[in-house]
Formats: C-alpha cells, structure tokens, sequence
DNA sequence: ACCTGAACACCGTTCAAGT
DNA sequence: ACCTGAACACCGTTCAAGT
C-alpha cells in the first residue's frame, strides 16, 4: 500500500498528472494492472490517498512553525507553506479536502488552520468563513498559478518571460479607449512574480479579517 | 461551428463534463467523429471556446450592471454575477481565462471587472493584484462548492443536508482537544449555505481593497 | 471547403482464475 | 490474503479517401 502511493507520487512528480495511469504504476510496481485495485478501489480514491500522503509532510511542515503573537501572521505563515507545496504539485489542488474521510492528514492541517481564529474575536460563522475564504485563496492561486504551461515553454523552447510578454504584446495592441484597465496593468502583467500575486491576494483577504477581528 | 459550439454547451449542462465526448458531439450534430476536427483542433480547444461561448451571455449580463457611486458596490456586483454563472456550470471555472487568445469574451470580461479599480486610489501593480485576487475567490470558490458531489447525491437518493450531516457527525465524534476548530465550526459547516459562505470570502477581500485604497 | 469510415494507441475497470 | 491475464467498453486523434 505503502509503496503503491510512493510510486504515484513519483509518477506525479516526474510527469504529471497526465502520467499517472494504472498501467504504469503498475509497470513500476512490477506487477499486473489489476493488483492496485486490492489497494484502492478507482482512480478517484488513488488520488485521494496519493494526496493525503503528501499532505502528511506539509502537515508536519505546518505544525512546525512558531504560533508567535499575531494569530494573523501565524495564518499568513501557514498558509504560504500550503501555497507552496501545492504551486509545486499543482494537482493536489484539484484533490485536497475533497473528502476528509480518506483524508486524515488534510482534516488535521484544516484544524490546525483554524486555531488561530480562536484567537480573534470571531464568531464561529466568521471563523468558518474566515478559513474557509483563505482556503479558498491559496488552493485557487495555486492552482491557478501552477497550472501546466503550453508545451513550448516545459520544453524550454520558450521561457516564462517570453510567454507572457507575447501575451503581453497583444494586450498592448488592443484599443486603448475599450480597454484602459488592461492597458494600466499590462506592464504589471509582463514578468510578473506568482508568489507575488499570491502574497497579494492572501493580504487582502487576511486585512479584511483583521478588521473583522477588531471591529 | 456556432451549432458546434451550442450542442457542447447541450452536452455539458445536462450530463455533466464527463459526457462531453467527440462521439456523443458527433452523433448530436448527425455526423462524423472525425468531422469536428475541421472546426477545432482539440478537445481542450471545443472547451476553450465553448467556455468562451457562454461567457460571451455573462459579460452582457456584466455590462448591464449600474456602475452605481461605490468602485467596490460595483465590483462586487459584478463578482457575484460571474460566481452565479461558474456555480451553474463547474466546468467553466477549469477553463475561464486560460488562453485569451481564443477567449475574447473572457478578455472583456477582465477588463469589465478591472475598470472600477481605476476608481480607486490604488497603484497599478495593486489593480492588478487586486482583480487577479477577485478573479481568484470567484473562480475558486465557484469550483470549489460545484464540485460534483456523489452520485447517491445525485441521484437524489441522498439530500444535500443529509450529506454534509454525515460529515458533521463524523466530525463531532473527533477528540475535543485535538480538534478544537473543528468543533467550534461544525455546527456552521452543518447544513451551510453555499452562497454565503462565497459572499463572506468576497467581502473579506473588498474589506482589504477598500483599506487599501483608502490609506 | 467540408465530411467520412476505419483504424491507432491508448484509457479505467471487471472478472474468472490462480497462489 | 494477494496477484494475474485477458477482456470489455470506452477515449482522443489521425488519415487516406470521398464530395
């Protein structure tokens, strides 16, 4: 079972998603194809646990950091270490918290996410949404921001700046008077940093909840 | 390629994703498989422009919004509008914005959504951050809560209320001192309301947009 | 310019049968 | 308890050939 879900990983980690069948895990495995199904039962449940065990270390990550004095801060630190495993492995998104049933580790680390709202001044409605909503934020970005680049650019034929400065350069060509917003933010666009972005929107999110907290 | 277009949304809206296949298309429209391949050059392609075909009716909605006295009243209309769209049809959140270059009604959309922060005392590199952010909780949230429950959900067999019920049952039955959040918020998380609890993550982040244009 | 049948190279899943 | 080969019912995509 063990090495079932160390091997998918690898599978994952090595090239993608996409690679991720059960004819080569279980080529890997040494075995026939039909012997993972005494482990799990389809697909969907193989992710699940492929996920969770990968949760497992970022849990132990995220019970590592120092609560320190700001709940807020304790929020922004755990949050980004959960931002980072999932930009490297962009389809634990799609999978985590999907159904806690199978997923321990990820009910673990949604409560250690929570503590800190005990903290503030909340009520337990604005304490689920308040988790709830950075959640939301850092899976989405992640996601979003993780999601596989056309195939020029893995290749290394075209790198990331190029990309966007061609998305860039017909942004730039569009009418100025139908489009002033794209053309204010098009230079921001160009080159931009992902984490950046990320930080950006976790920021937004998390003032919104301090002046909840201190309303 | 319009009929093309419309029978994928079809195919889409009353099964799901997961019937949205080259050979059902195919027979929907009378012809061959192989037929659909002189309008579009893949299946990521159909749902690049399929998702584009119907945000072409949410941007008309968008653009029919008042603009109103309040930057932040505005978008958060328009927020909502996009949300109520993606929630109805989980898919498009997977493909909303992916490659502009095929998704002009997406790329007008962006620019609808960006035009009140230009109301705002806000730097560049902040509208920028600041729509991508709004983009982010929508999509994701929008996802996230259309995921496509089970199918004892779907066939009716089991509520709504019921499903999250057993989740909170599995959840109260957790040590109280090991999962202290998640007992604080089980009550909530028990037979919440989707839509709420996307308008609490939304409003956190305008929280933090209007400080920020606001210091 | 538009469409087709038939094939290719895959998938996840099942099942009777083995040890 | 654990594994297997072989089949089933699908996929997206290609291609030579038709009108």
């Amino acid at each position: 079972m063990e090495s079932v879900l160390t091997e998918a990983v690898a599978l994952l980690d090595e090239a993608g998603p996409s690679a991720l069948t059960f004819r080569a895990l279980a080529q890997r495995l040494g075995g026939g194809v039909a012997s993972i199904y005494w482990y799990v039962a389809s697909k969907d449940e193989l992710l699940d646990r492929a996920t969770d065990h990968v949760i497992g270390g970022v849990l132990a990550e995220i019970e590592a950091i120092e609560p320190g004095d700001d709940p807020i801060d304790h929020l922004r630190a755990m949050s980004l270490t959960l931002f980072d495993a999932i930009l490297v492995r962009p389809w634990l998104g799609n999978y985590f918290m999907r159904n806690t049933d199978v997923q321990g580790n990820a009910l673990r680390l949604y409560e250690k996410l929570g503590q800190p709202t005990l903290r503030l001044k909340l009520t337990a409605r604005q304490r689920f949404h308040a988790v709830s909503a950075i959640t939301t934020v850092v899976v989405g970005s992640a996601v979003d921001l993780g999601q596989e680049p056309p195939q020029e650019v893995l290749d290394g034929a075209v790198g990331r700046d190029e990309f966007l400065g061609r998305f860039a350069a017909t942004w730039r060509e569009l009418d100025a008077v139908d489009f002033p917003f794209v053309h204010e933010i098009v230079d921001e666009f160009d080159g931009h940093d992902d984490i950046e972005q990320f930080r950006a929107a976790l920021d937004l999110t998390l003032a919104g909840l301090r002046l909840q907290a201190d309303a």
